[in-house]
DNA sequence: AGGATGTCTGGACATTTGTCCAGACTACTC
DNA sequence: GAGTAGTCTGGACAAATGTCCAGACATCCT
């Protein structure tokens, strides 16, 4: 009761946290198929047991490491998001060319595997209910950034296009990821992409 | 040498095609972990040393079901394509409708599992560039439609805007698999972000 | 220092998995 | 109808997997 095993539960939740990353880590590398209980700890430099100390199963383990994953994404959309809207932006090409890039920036940054252990968060969620909402707060953040962004740049109803745009993006990471193209090409693909879409919702909701 | 035991072979090849179908079905369904040797007999209606049979591990028979499932999208698409390019569409706006209308239908069509199937070939293509070939295909194919779609209709640079627009259904596509909305929602929601894309980028490359 | 308490782990267990093959079976030729 | 060649399958095996727990361990209070 009065104790505090202040060093015993640090060490134990590093040791969780590195579990945790170890999981996304060779979710995001070898799928989900051979994120297996030995396999993960064996990354994580622990004992094979210590998966079953910390995780009720296998599945609450991954579940917990996709969630984590995701809550930092979260965290950084809505980081941009937060600054795209209190800086006062004036709705001109320069505003919108440096949220495209921006937004370029923040998607690409990140390890690979990372970024597939997201999409594979996307996978899980369109077969198993429970990770619907792990995926459906992924877009509504990134769907928020783009609101703000076309706001920002002056359109009429942001709302509209920043479903689209979400798209765009997304579907632009998955075949930078499926086809191997650099990091650096996809970024400016993105780039790209962003700032012709940016401008033409513009010109259709205004 | 002489024989020709038709019957045998037309059976087991209706054997085999059955365990692709569940192969496949299995995938899309309960994810590329639940679909072993077992699962996969089982759902076909033979026994379980059928796949062993047929093929020679368990990876070439997921190979070989993702390659046919792709196989049927890249001819759909390439079908849908050579029916653009045979037609000689006037640039208006109804014929950029028509195309996005006959693109949403397409890329909706067939069971949801179907498209989780195929989503998962991207998945391992961003692993195994084994992977990668049959994810360029896809890709491809789909760039050509829409290439074909946007010159088509008039523009000037078909290349351009294609990638993107494949990015943004692939992207619609995955936001509607992952939300868990219904396919009536998705459909109408690709048909509008396919018209008005089309539209703007008519307008920027003109 | 010594006991108490929470933390961790080696090893074991039942299941499940991929793979194999000896032999049963079927269709065909003669 | 008997023989034969190709087709198929039940059952078995080693390996891998998820899970568990008795006991070792470390830390803390008194």
């Amino acid at each position: 009761m009065a104790i505090r095993p202040e060093t015993h539960r640090t060490r134990g939740l590093a040791r969780r946290a590195a579990l945790l990353d170890a999981a996304g880590e060779i979710v995001g590398e070898r799928g989900i198929a051979a994120a297996t209980h030995r396999a993960i700890a064996a990354r994580a430099g622990v004992p094979p047991s210590t998966t079953s100390y910390f995780f009720e199963s296998i599945d609450e383990l991954l579940a917990t490491a996709m969630r984590e994953r995701l809550d930092e994404h979260v965290q950084a959309l809505r980081a941009l998001t937060a600054t795209i809207e209190s800086a006062e932006l004036t709705p001109d090409p320069q505003t919108i060319d440096g949220f495209a890039d921006a937004t370029a920036v923040l998607v690409m940054s990140g390890p690979r595997a990372h970024t597939i252990a997201q999409f594979e968060v996307y996978m899980q969620a369109s077969r198993d209910s429970k990770y619907s909402n792990y995926a459906e707060e992924m877009f509504d953040a990134f769907e928020a950034l783009a609101a703000a962004g076309l706001k920002a740049a002056g359109a009429a109803e942001p709302a509209t296009g920043a479903r689209a745009i979400v798209a765009l993006v997304d579907g632009l990471m998955l075949q930078h990821l499926a086809r191997g193209t650099t990091e650096r090409r996809a970024k400016s693909e993105i780039r790209a992409a962003l700032a012709v879409a940016f401008h033409s919702y513009l010109e259709v909701s205004q």
